[in-house]
DNA sequence: CATTGTTATGTTATAATATAACATAATTAA
DNA sequence: TTAATTATGTTATATTATAACATAACAATG
């Protein structure tokens, strides 16, 4: 069995945010210029309003700050940014949510599992390949042929459950 | 590797859909009679309606069917109906479609995993142990305590894919 | 069997999520 | 520099879902 591939981690306290943002954005940038299709203010301005945090935000929250820059912005704005940017794998949605997350690894081609935490509200991203090996097998084994997997598996991370282990003696 | 526990497969054209309805309608009345829980007549006529087709059915289609049976039909009424279902394990929601399934496996408690075919807008539900435990596995060894699992893979199903194949020569 | 608490449904209103359709502007290609 | 293409602006509306409060049905108890 192999480890699995954590594309983004839950993080500790200790993270430095504008680190992940900025990495994602200068990926995103190279990402964009290698395939030939354009990064616009726009856009960059939403894949940087999506990566405001590690917890899966909603369109209408990024619209509202659109709006504040930008009197011109409406639904569509923001809805045909993160269609651009889900197309170039750069922010995907999390369904059981309506809400989009940011993905550092718009230059590769992966899988993706979502662990998403019902305490903190984070989600954190995997890709591992022994899921998706199974998963293709078993549909395989069936006569399906695969598009796309969505998987969301709901819980509580690690350090919440931590958290809440210590609150019961606080 | 076990072999995977099929809950709701893709039909052939020979099935007899009222079949599946019946089953499944006579095992959400045991279940709930056994849970203490009522299956009142409205909450009924929505399983069935959920059971229309293999497809996941639209709240709102739904909706429209109830308003033509009872004027006081509305919003509140559908989702009330499927909310209940959905705690008593008798219909799934697609999360990726915003539409909703029947359960024939209400009375075992189980995972599922949905294969949904892009052609013929089928669902199957699967409950397999192997993606099951891999998952559960690959979860407790990042700490992460799992409540639920959405899989939804997308994507063509065999007879369709034979459909396709033999188009090529029609 | 009357009362009381509980659960289910009716009803109106509105919130939250997303897209259609057409106009204008910016960018790219010829 | 014109034409084609792509991106954004703008207005309107579709789709999905819940809030809040009223009434009705049912169940439990004395």
């Amino acid at each position: 069995m192999r480890k699995t591939k954590v594309i983004t981690p839950f993080q500790n306290s200790t993270h430095v945010h504008q680190r992940c943002t900025d990495s994602a954005l200068s990926v995103a940038e190279e990402t964009c210029n290698s395939r030939g299709v354009r990064l616009t203010r726009l856009r960059r301005r939403v894949l940087e309003l999506v990566w405001i945090s590690h917890e899966p935000v909603k369109a209408y929250d990024i619209l509202d700050i659109l709006r504040d820059e930008h009197s011109g912005s409406a639904p569509p704005t923001v809805y045909r940014a993160l269609d651009f940017l889900q197309a170039q794998g750069m922010v995907h949605k999390i369904e059981s949510l309506n809400a989009y997350i940011g993905c550092g690894a718009s230059d590769q081609n992966h899988a993706s599992q979502f662990l998403i935490c019902r305490s903190c509200g984070a989600a954190a991203e995997m890709d591992d390949a022994d899921i998706r090996n199974l998963i293709s097998d078993k549909a395989a084994g069936l006569g399906f042929k695969i598009d796309k997997e969505i998987i969301e598996v709901n819980g509580i991370c690690s350090q919440c459950s931590d958290n809440e282990c210590s609150d019961k003696y606080s």
